[in-house]
DNA sequence: ATGCTGTAATGGCCTGACCTTTATTTGCGG
DNA sequence: CCGCAAATAAAGGTCAGGCCATTACAGCAT
């Protein structure tokens, strides 16, 4: 049975990683929670015995991962945050980019994550949810300038996240972020197909929800998905122009 | 028309952030891509005029976000990596610690995604896929001693993400493994529910996955999911013991 | 009250040094 | 000539101490 020993893996783990670790501890201890705030990084640094440049490497990759924020001036600070998604959106568009996902796989998942999303929203969702959804819509239409196609992506995207929001599960919602943050990697790369007015078929798509018809509403966002696909296969091998 | 004009909120860039944001579009345009070496720390510090205090920030933040990959020694420095999953999990896990999501939540996103899963592992399993899950479960049931309880916190989820490659699509395993991810989570939290063998219900799933039956999977995976949940509800406000 | 100014605390950044790890090169002995 | 050990060099990891920029607040002047 000498297979059986668990070794583990050699880490020499590093000064600030050490650090990371006892403070990410102590927030799953229950010892520091949201909105503490922690001691200053001389402090921190003299009562751990590590130099201030080791508590900032620290406080740095706690910062991108979204568990701390850092603020400056006197009474500034590192103080824990309340969860926060942005750092996971972050993350998959750095996979993106790095070719770590392909076009195709990412549309099929899309598609999938949001029947799901769908479906709930059309049982949960309430006519305020609707309205925002329509006025969200409405504002997109007048973004239809080019120099205005930032705005306009942050609009779509905006109606993601509404339309997540109405299933009433945060889950659900930083799953949308995440499958919805790519297309903002894809527009600024290929640009938008500027030969359909997607508003026509959002409204249609509310009015599905607002009917608690899932799955006319399903059938609705698969025939949008697809054309959206054919068109981003048709131009992803193209220089952004 | 004044409201109009697109103020934008104030960011006094950090130089590390400038010099993260450089690498990224490096890599981005495509200047850089997996594989590449970057400069050594020293010579970048020089290059862009900064301390190398300031490059370590940005290397620190662009290895956390799974960008880079830091070696010592000679002919070490940091190199492109390939998209890399690991990141998302731990930041799941970050947002979970930080009471950014609810048991419940978790529960139905994790139903949801995994519905969708199974009906394209059934549609594009191999026999290779089913065979790799029985062996999977086979060794689960080979640790059950509450030592290897790790060992096999660790099956469980390996069990998982087989089921999710058998989908043949990348980003719903990542998709997969950052509703699985958790699991490690709570079970070092609240425990297992020893009292019900699940290698079983495990095996009828597979059988069903054979035999391309989505609907008997779907509810097989459905009964395992709700038992789970109700375990952890009743034992969520407990202390670990 | 209102508004300005000074002051202290804190993060952001810099310089320069030394330690640790790692791969290569050197050199000695067989 | 070969092989292994010791020295070397290059790179990340850490440390120490300092200055700058930002911020909040107290106290003063209007």
């Amino acid at each position: 049975m000498s297979e059986n020993v668990s070794f583990r893996p050699v880490k020499t783990k590093r000064a600030f990683e050490e650090v990371c670790d006892q403070i990410r501890s102590a927030i799953l201890s229950g010892r520091l929670e949201a909105g503490d705030k922690l001691p200053a990084e001389r402090e921190l640094a003299a009562s751990l015995q590590v130099s201030r440049a080791t508590i900032r490497e620290a406080f740095r990759t706690l910062e991108i991962a979204g568990v701390l924020s850092l603020r400056k001036g006197v009474h500034g600070g590192a103080v824990v945050m309340q969860g926060d998604s942005k750092p996971i959106t972050q993350t998959v568009s750095d996979l993106l980019s790095l070719g770590g996902l392909s076009l195709s796989d990412y549309m099929e998942a899309r598609v999938c994550l949001q029947k799901e999303i769908i479906v709930l929203a059309c049982e949960r969702g309430t006519e305020a949810d609707f309205a925002a959804l329509e006025a969200n819509i409405d504002a997109t239409e007048q973004l239809s300038t080019p120099i205005q196609i930032e705005d306009r992506t942050a609009h779509t995207m905006e109606f993601y996240a509404i339309l997540a929001r109405a299933t009433r599960n945060q889950a659900m919602s930083i799953l949308m972020a995440l499958v919805t943050e790519p297309l903002g990697y894809y527009i600024k790369k290929i640009g938008v197909d500027r030969s359909w007015n997607v508003a026509e078929s959002r409204r249609r798509f509310v009015g599905h929800l607002r009917a608690r018809n899932a799955e006319a509403a399903v059938a609705e966002m698969l025939s949008h998905m697809e054309r959206l696909h054919t068109y981003m296969l048709s131009r992803q091998d193209m220089d952004p122009s």
